[in-house]
DNA sequence: TTTTTTTAATAAAATAGTATAATAAACATT
DNA sequence: AATGTTTATTATACTATTTTATTAAAAAAA
């Protein structure tokens, strides 16, 4: 069967004109069609199989109807972070319900690091949702300017952007202040990846917030870098336990990275959270089965995935050009690693 | 700035023809164009910033660069699926070195189940990508009887399609092995997911067949269905381990669900490996991390992702519709939980 | 009966490109 | 000088749809 059928042959097959057969399959009811008319066409249109071919359909209406979602992570990121199914799922949920499709792209490296830009270009898509933007990106900073609808997922410490984000200030500060409540004072703190992402900064600050509501001094040597793996949590746990004084809590802002902190304090022959209390931040799937569970910030991808989409619909849609927020709150999930007995 | 800039703009300002501008841009070597209206045409475009519309270029080459990747997963496992995300990488490298772009859906409920039909039908994309599909899709073996280039992602099953897999059976039958040369003998199973998904099917047979090797009787109360989230391993290690006679090793076919009923055996008091050894299968990147770390099957999710995109792009290229399958070969990661003294 | 209005359908233009065939000018061949 | 060939360029047609303006026929109003 050949399965190229177009309109000219529904309108050759019906002996009516290609436009008569637009205004049937479109509905467009002002078009006064006789009845007649019009099932003869729905039903060899019907009979054939038919689909419109979209991309002709593109071309003169001028909208594709797609969304792209662009992952620029590091890569150690992207292989160890087990969100972006969910915030993925979050997006196809709604783009789905408003029909929209979603074009795809990770770019790791620099040389197509303007994918993006030529995809709008192309007249690809009508709308960018884009997870961990560098800040110095001249071409988003450009599209922006002109108005192009751009929801960034987790960054929101950008002004002049749209975004979806949780609060990740708050929810370091009300899980390291829950440290504190258990009379811990001497805390370390590992971030989920180098200060120059954004939402590693955060945290710190929340961090940093926390200690300072527990009037206890922020102590640099407590610090530590993590990135995106678990072994980076093993790696760094080994520097904060060969300290001459070891903290008595570790704040670890990521599950992951958590993962392997744990596994070297178990190593050490600790216990947590009786030796060394430990907290972490995003709530995986598996975090509640780790040995002690894991007390965490409950990260809701699905969620970040829904409003950025629906938000970016709204300013293609509506032309909204002011830059709103979706910042929802992140809850704490308690489990025994922080030492609640439960 | 005006950014609606076509051919047509570009010709008037050069003063020539909207042909004599398609023949520059595309480098059409063959029409003899002289180097001074090339190096005019070609200066006009790069001042403007201008990029060809894809949609129109689409419509009159009849192609659309565009390969869609559909995850028609239970809902469960693509939220504790931490494989997907490097399936897709490697999708996405391949799809970007060869000029292609990714159109991704979901389809989690059955009323949009027919998704990629419409999108093929639409002329959106050229080549499926499909992960879990159902073996009684009609539509999908429609559009495969008409030659159009379809390959499945785990389901080395289907004689009828091209796929990307492991080999789920001799993974499952090596690991399996490997417990008992330990010398265990009674050895219970924990599928990864319900019967009907084909992989679960495959790794049950592969633990069939190491018993029959090692000549040890199957026994069904050993054998038990999880269903991706850490939660089943937990209330189905409960069940196991409330048997007479227990098993003294378990093969969970999931590393996801195997850290659920390591939770549920270490809160029995019981030590893994000494009173119970745990073999699972994924190798998360969080496997390396639990305590005990978890020996398991290596599932090089990056590369399924690689070898179903080249297949595709193979078979799209080439037209070439004999089936082919990429079934790699899935290692053994040795750690701690099975016993071994590493 | 003529004019006006309504109904039903269509021709033609537009979307932004590519491809083919035609053409004029320059150059080479006999 | 007439003819053939090469070079450089363009007019036209085509892709599959939507939209606007037009038209012919039928119905209603004068």
């Amino acid at each position: 069967m050949n399965k190229n059928i177009s309109m000219k042959d529904i309108a050759r097959m019906a002996k009516v004109s290609r436009t008569t057969v637009s205004f049937v399959l479109n509905n467009r009811t002002e078009m006064k069609i006789s009845e007649a008319t019009r099932k003869k066409v729905l039903d060899i249109a019907r009979k054939l199989d038919y689909y419109p071919n979209a991309i002709a359909k593109s071309l003169v209406t001028r909208e594709t109807k797609t969304i792209g979602f662009f992952l620029g992570q590091d890569l150690r990121s992207v292989l160890s972070d087990v969100l972006i199914p969910q915030v993925l799922l979050g997006i196809n949920k709604v783009a789905l319900k408003k029909g929209y499709k979603i074009l795809l792209q990770y770019f790791e490296d620099s040389n197509n690091k303007s994918s993006y830009y030529h995809m709008v270009r192309e007249k690809r898509i009508e709308g960018i949702i884009l997870s961990s933007p560098r800040s110095d990106d001249e071409e988003l900073i450009k599209l922006k300017e002109e108005g192009f609808p751009i929801v960034l997922i987790g960054q929101a410490e950008k002004k002049s952007f749209s975004c979806s984000d949780i609060d990740n200030t708050e929810a370091a500060r009300k899980i390291v202040s829950h440290l504190i409540s258990h009379g811990h004072k001497r805390i370390a703190m590992v971030t989920n990846a180098p200060l120059n992402y954004t939402a590693s900064k955060l945290r710190l600050l929340g961090y940093r917030k926390a200690l300072e509501e527990g009037n206890i001094d922020f102590n640099d040597e407590l610090m530590a870098i993590g990135n995106f793996t678990p072994k980076s949590g093993f790696d760094v746990m080994k520097k904060l336990l060969s300290l001459k004084k070891i903290p008595t809590a570790v704040f670890v802002a990521s599950d992951v990275i958590a993962f392997g902190a744990m596994d070297y304090i178990k190593r050490k022959g600790m216990k947590i959270p009786d030796d060394m209390a430990l907290v972490g931040f995003d709530n995986t799937s598996l975090s509640g089965y780790v040995d002690p569970p894991l007390t965490t910030i409950n990260l809701p991808g699905f969620d970040i995935g829904v409003n950025a989409t629906s938000l970016l619909i709204d300013i293609m849609e509506d032309g909204n050009t002011s830059n709103k927020k979706i910042i929802l709150d992140a809850n704490m999930i308690i489990r025994r690693s922080c030492g609640c007995n439960l």
